[in-house]
This record gives structure tokens, sequence and C-alpha cells, in this order.
DNA sequence: CACATAAGTTAGTGAAGGCTAATTTTTATA
DNA sequence: TATAAAAATTAGCCTTCACTAACTTATGTG
């Protein structure tokens, strides 16, 4: 009985991953939106409809929906014509992601992948790693740093910016 | 004018990078579906609409459009009522899928993400892994065999397989 | 072999996420 | 300040990927 019971559980354990992903694939589309978003604002003063159609490489029309499914999920304000705002959910939700995208790439760079596919990469890993991941990510990080630290230089560079 | 070049290029390198990221969530079904009727194939014998419903979590229905559009693309054959096959070009997306899964979970396991929580992880991030991140996962692998290998053992034990 | 149950299929629905084309509003400039 | 250009919106279309409900075919059991 045991041989038959084991097996279910697997198959219910496979499903409930595979439901997980479906999850993360939903998320996914808002963590990149407020994101973005995030760094317009911060880095350009504000966040219009074009500037997210050119980075994101889809239509003006295209993000105009998009934006109307986030205003609708409380994530971003906006009035017809002018920019787009955050809300307080949706800079939270910024944040996170901002944090959980620079650890991935910082990650992927010191385990030695070249800049560019590290940059790719990360832009889908980054939607799903789980919290053990992410911690795991950031312990080998933390060694890193120490490894490449010369002894008698107060601190080692950090990860080289683009 | 090198200022608003750099800035045009950066926004077209990213829109591209978005792009990528589309096209990997387009080839994702299709990398799922074909590693796991190669996985019942092997298994079980032979691979049906009920078993892949059951495991990834969706209904005989969606199951039954989903190979369709597979067997349009070239992927499987199937007969009504028939199970499902695969094609020479399905069976090598199987065995590619399944192998950059193997290798993204053990890296994970290796990197000390608990079993669970790698596992999960690896269904998704399996799909956002290029030739040269699945590289670094390689060497980082191979590094690990050799560290955990004991002097005088001959070869170091490979990953534990599930 | 009849017939109940399991499996597979079909039809119809809906949301997400793309697109193009046409229109409206805002912004910039002559 | 007219008017041209840019930006945003709307309308309509398409595919994917889910679902439920109803139906058909296959399978197994008494
Ligand atoms: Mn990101
Ligand atoms: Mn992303
Ligand atoms: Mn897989
Ligand atoms: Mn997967």
């Amino acid at each position: 009985m045991n041989a038959i019971d084991n097996e279910k559980q697997a198959v219910v354990r496979l499903a409930e991953r595979f439901g997980r992903v479906r999850d993360a694939h939903q998320r996914e589309q808002a963590e990149d939106y407020v994101e973005l978003i995030a760094d317009l604002i911060d880095g350009h003063g504000e966040a219009r409809v074009v500037d997210l159609a050119g980075r994101l490489g889809v239509t003006n029309a295209t993000v105009n929906n998009t934006i109307h499914r986030l205003q609708r999920d409380g994530l971003v304000t906006s009035k017809p014509y002018r920019s787009i705002f955050l809300t307080e959910e949706g800079r939270k939700l910024a944040e996170s992601a901002r944090e959980r995208h620079r650890i991935v790439r910082a990650f992927l760079v010191a385990l030695g992948v070249d800049a560019d596919s590290a940059e790719a990469d990360a832009e889908g890993i980054e939607h799903h790693v789980s919290d053990a991941t992410l911690d795991a990510f950031r312990r080998y990080l933390g060694h890193a740093d120490a490894r490449e630290a010369k002894p008698g230089s107060f601190r080692g560079a950090r990860q080289g910016g683009a």
C-alpha cells in the first residue's frame, strides 16, 4: 500500500509545484511593471506610457491595458493622459522586486556569468526564486565578497555596476 | 550626444531582455509537457491525458487543448482516445529540458537550498537559464563534487537521484 | 456480455496579454 | 496662437491557457 500511496503523494506534490509556477507567472507582469515604474520615477521624475512601452518592447496600447489592470489591482494610480504613480502597495512591491532582481543579478555575476547573460537571465529568474533560494544567493555573495577582499584593504569592491 | 545615445542603447537592450523572457514563457509550456511525457513513457510505458492532468494540476480538457497545440507544432503525436507519443523533435526537446532541470535542481541543492525549495524553484528557473549560466552551474557542481570528495575515494558521489 | 466507471473529447466561456488602426488629447514650435 | 508632432486612448482582433458541462468512447467487472 505504501508504494501506491507514495506515488499519489508524489503526483500531488508535482501538481503543487506546477501550480506555484503558474502563480509566479501571474505576479510576474505586475512585478516587472512596478519595478520599471519605480525606476522611471526615481530616475526621470515621472513614468509615462511611452517610456514603459519603449523599455518593455511592446506597444503603447499594450501598456495602457496593463496599467488599467494594475490600477484595478491597487498597485498604481493614473488619470487619462497623465503619468503613472505607484500606490503604497505598488511601491512596496517595487522595492522588493528590485531587491530580488539585484541579488539574483549580483549572484550570477559572482558565480562567473558574464554581465549580459546575468542581466538577461535575472529578468526571468527573479520571479521564481523562493526565500530559501534567495538566502542561499545572499550567503554565497557574502562568501564571495569575503574571498575577494584582499587582506589589508578595508572592504572588498562590491559588484562592478554596469 | 553620447549621453542621449547611451540612454537609447540601454532602452533597446532592456526591451530585448524583456522580449527574450516573453519568448521563454512561450516555450515553457512545451518544455514542461514534453519532459513530463518523456518521464511517463520511460517510467510507466505510456503517457495518458489523465496522467498529465494529475501531475500538472489542470483538467483533462486543458491537457487535451495543449496536446493539440503540441501536435500542431510537431512535438507529439496522438490519436483520439489513445496515449501520447513524442516525435523525434519532441524527444530531443524533452531530453534537453530534463538535463537542464536536473542541473538547476542539483545546483540549488549544492548551494545549500533545501530539497523541496530547490525542486519547486527549479521548475520555474529552468526555463530562464542561458547556456552561459548553465555552464556556471555545471562548473560549480564540479567544484562542489571535488570539495566533498574525500581524498582517497576515486570519484565523489554524484547527485543523489530523487 | 451488459453495464458502470474511467478516460477522453467537444463546446462554450473568460481573462491575460499581445497586436494594428483610428481617434483624441497634450505638448512643442514656427 | 495656430498648427504639427507626440503621446495616450479606444476599438477591434487574435492566441494562449485556464475552466465547466455535456457528450462519446474505452475499460473493467459481475
Ligand atoms: Mn526585474
Ligand atoms: Mn522580470
Ligand atoms: Mn522541468
Ligand atoms: Mn518547468
